[in-house]
DNA sequence: GACCCGTGGGG
DNA sequence: TCCCCAAGGGT
């Protein structure tokens, strides 16, 4: 038995029932799942993905709507930018790609917020095609259990796409089964902390456990703290914008933090990025991107 | 490669 | 309380 063997009957017994698992889901929604769990957890995903996936059933449907409705429907799930790029990338579905979501590795990289791992993921998940699939949880089961590190060291691509290749089975369908399986086994068995190795398939061939299970050593870069950051600045603004029926003042935004130069930074970044737009010659009223127009009405 | 980008829950 | 982290991508 192969690790690729041992963790598909693992997780043909263990795999969580997750929405986008259920027969019958199309690309389309391999593709949203996928970019709505780039850093977001599972749990807050699945009612997330299941009300987008009512209200867009295809690419096209959400090229229709202008990109504030998806940053609206987006909700709390963090990092808006995806929403944003998510709606870019079904307008160049249906642009590129006759509003289907593209079987090819390279098509997909292409598109906007589709990266190496989403591409890959859509690739072997949506079409069961035979790719390496690295995300967070393959990297870490993998530097365990093959490397016998503690942890996955700093995301090499290259080499990490080499070293799963190297365990994936030669049969397409397969491949995309172990590729899954090893995701699901670092999501719930082999975690970052705590994990779980009395349920682990690999428990016994192991290399981090054959060699006593070390703790990791070395200092961690400790991460900036997120209170009192742009980020958190952002969030606010945008938490005022995404509730608003019309053009915000700029009074209003003004509200949501003391500090002016940061305010105005954060305000700016949103501007810069797509996310949010000025109006008026003295910018003194914002909007979602793409509500402009409806502002305007809702102004006369 | 470093850094920036949100949000919430568990230990 | 505080810290860590969660199916990354873009610059």
């Amino acid at each position: 038995m192969t690790l690729a063997d041992d963790a598909i009957q693992w997780y043909d017994r263990n795999a969580r029932d997750l929405p986008w698992r259920e027969p019958g889901t199309t690309p389309w929604g391999v593709l949203v799942s996928e970019v709505m769990l780039q850093q977001t957890p599972v749990v807050r995903v699945a009612p997330a993905w299941q009300a987008w996936m009512t209200r867009w059933p295809t690419p096209a449907d959400l090229a229709q709507d202008p990109p504030s409705e998806a940053i609206r429907m987006w909700g709390r799930l963090g990092y808006p930018r995806r929403a944003m790029r998510l709606h870019a990338c079904a307008a160049a579905m249906v642009e590129r790609h006759g509003g289907r979501v593209p079987d090819d590795l390279t098509e997909l990289l292409a598109l906007p917020g589709i990266g190496t791992y989403t591409a890959r993921a859509v690739a072997t998940f949506a079409y069961g095609q035979r790719h390496p699939v690295v995300d967070t949880n393959v990297r870490r089961v993998v530097a365990r259990a093959v490397e016998g590190a503690p942890d996955a060291g700093p995301a090499t691509t290259a080499a990490d796409l080499t070293a799963m290749a190297e365990l994936l089975p030669a049969e397409s369908d397969r491949a995309a089964r172990a590729s899954i399986a090893f995701m699901e086994l670092g999501a719930i068995v082999c975690t970052a902390r705590s994990p779980r190795c009395p349920e682990c398939p690999f428990v016994s061939v192991c290399a981090w456990r054959l060699s006593g299970a070390p703790a990791a050593s070395g200092p961690t870069r400790r991460p900036q703290r997120y209170a009192g950051t742009d980020r958190q600045v952002r969030g606010l603004l945008l938490e005022v914008l995404r509730h608003a029926t019309g053009p915000v003042p700029r009074q209003r935004l003004d509200a949501v933090w003391t500090d002016e130069v940061q305010r105005a930074r954060a305000l700016a970044g949103l501007v810069d990025d797509g996310l949010v737009e000025a109006l008026g010659s003295d910018a003194d009223r914002f909007v979602l991107a793409g509500d402009a127009d409806r502002a305007d009405v809702q102004q006369l």
